[in-house]
DNA sequence: ACAATCCCTACCTTTTTAGTCAACTTTCGC
DNA sequence: GCGAAAGTTGACTAAAAAGGTAGGGATTGT
C-alpha cells in the first residue's frame, strides 16, 4: 500500500491552505517551498483539484490559491480521486464470478469510505490538538 | 487502490490449492491452466510462496504443489507480504512529525488488520456457501 | 508596459510491473 | 543407471506508470 506522491503533495498543499485564513491567498510557490514539492509539479496538481472544486485560484501578479469550500467537506478520499482519477477503483483480475471478487469489492468500500471519514478540518483539528496553535498569520 | 498482478495469482493459487484434498499434489501447469496464469510467472510466485512457508512442493516426475499448513492460517496479508514484501508498509513523504504520519498509520494498520483477518478457508467456506459443492476431487 | 503569477500541452526520465528465457537440478518410473 | 518430467534459479526485456520538466500562452497588479 503506498500513496502516490501526486496525492500525497495534493494532500499537504491543501492541508496547508486550510491553515491559511479564509481570506487571504497563498501562492503555489510558497506551497512549494514550505512542503518541500517541485513547483511545476505541484502546479499540475494544483490544476487538477481546481477543477475538483476544491481549490479556487487568481491569476495575474497578485494571485494564488484558496480552499474554494469549508475544510470539512474535503475529504482525503476526494483529494485522492481529484488528482488520481480512479482510487476507489479496485482492480483484480479475478472474474466477477469468483468469490474473491466480492471480497475485494468490500475491502475497498471499507477502505474508500474510511478515506472519506477523514477531513482536512479533522487534519487541522489534530494539529491544533498535538501541536497547540498553527503557525501561518496574515 | 490495486493489487498487483503477483498477489492475485498468488492469493489464485493458493485458494485452488486449498479446494484440493490435502493429499494431493497439483502441478504447477494445471494451476497455471486453470487459473489462466502464465506458467513461467506462476513458477515465481510459487518459488515466493514456498519460502513463505505456504506452500510446499515435491519435484520430479510426479511432482507438485501443496499447501504446507491449513488454509485458517493463510491470511490475504500474509500471501501479499510474502510476494511483494513489503505490503504493510505505507509510504509517504510526510515526515513523522507532521499531522498526517500518524492518520496514515492508522488507516495502514486498520488495513493490514483486515487482510490478516480474512483466510484462504474462508474464502473456501464462502465459495461452499455460494456455490454449493467445491469442484475439485481425487 | 512589464513583471509576477497562473494555465495548458507536450515531453522526458526513472522505477515498477509483468512476463520470458535458457540452463540447471532433482526425482520418478522403468 | 538412465531418460523424461518436473521444479529451480537468475538474468533479461518490454511495457506501463510514476514522477517530474519545459516552453509558451493568458491574466492581472503596479
Amino acid at each position: 500500500m503506498k500513496i502516490t506522491a501526486r496525492a500525497d503533495y495534493a494532500i499537504l498543499a491543501i492541508f496547508e491552505l486550510a491553515q491559511h485564513p479564509e481570506t487571504i491567498r497563498v501562492q503555489a510557490r510558497e506551497l512549494a517551498k514550505s512542503q518541500e514539492i517541485p513547483l511545476r509539479f505541484l502546479e499540475q496538481i494544483l490544476i487538477q483539484l481546481k477543477k475538483a472544486g476544491m481549490v479556487e485560484s487568481v491569476r495575474g501578479a497578485a494571485g494564488g490559491y484558496k480552499l474554494a469550500c469549508p475544510a470539512r467537506e474535503i475529504s482525503l478520499a476526494r483529494i485522492m480521486e481529484a488528482v488520481e482519477g480512479d482510487v476507489t477503483l479496485l482492480d483484480s483480475r479475478v472474474k466477477p464470478s469468483c468469490v474473491l471478487y466480492k471480497v475485494w469489492q468490500e475491502i475497498e468500500q471499507e477502505f474508500v469510505e474510511r478515506l472519506g471519514s477523514i477531513t482536512v478540518e479533522d487534519l487541522v483539528r489534530r494539529k491544533i490538538r498535538d501541536e497547540g496553535v498553527l503557525v501561518y498569520h496574515i
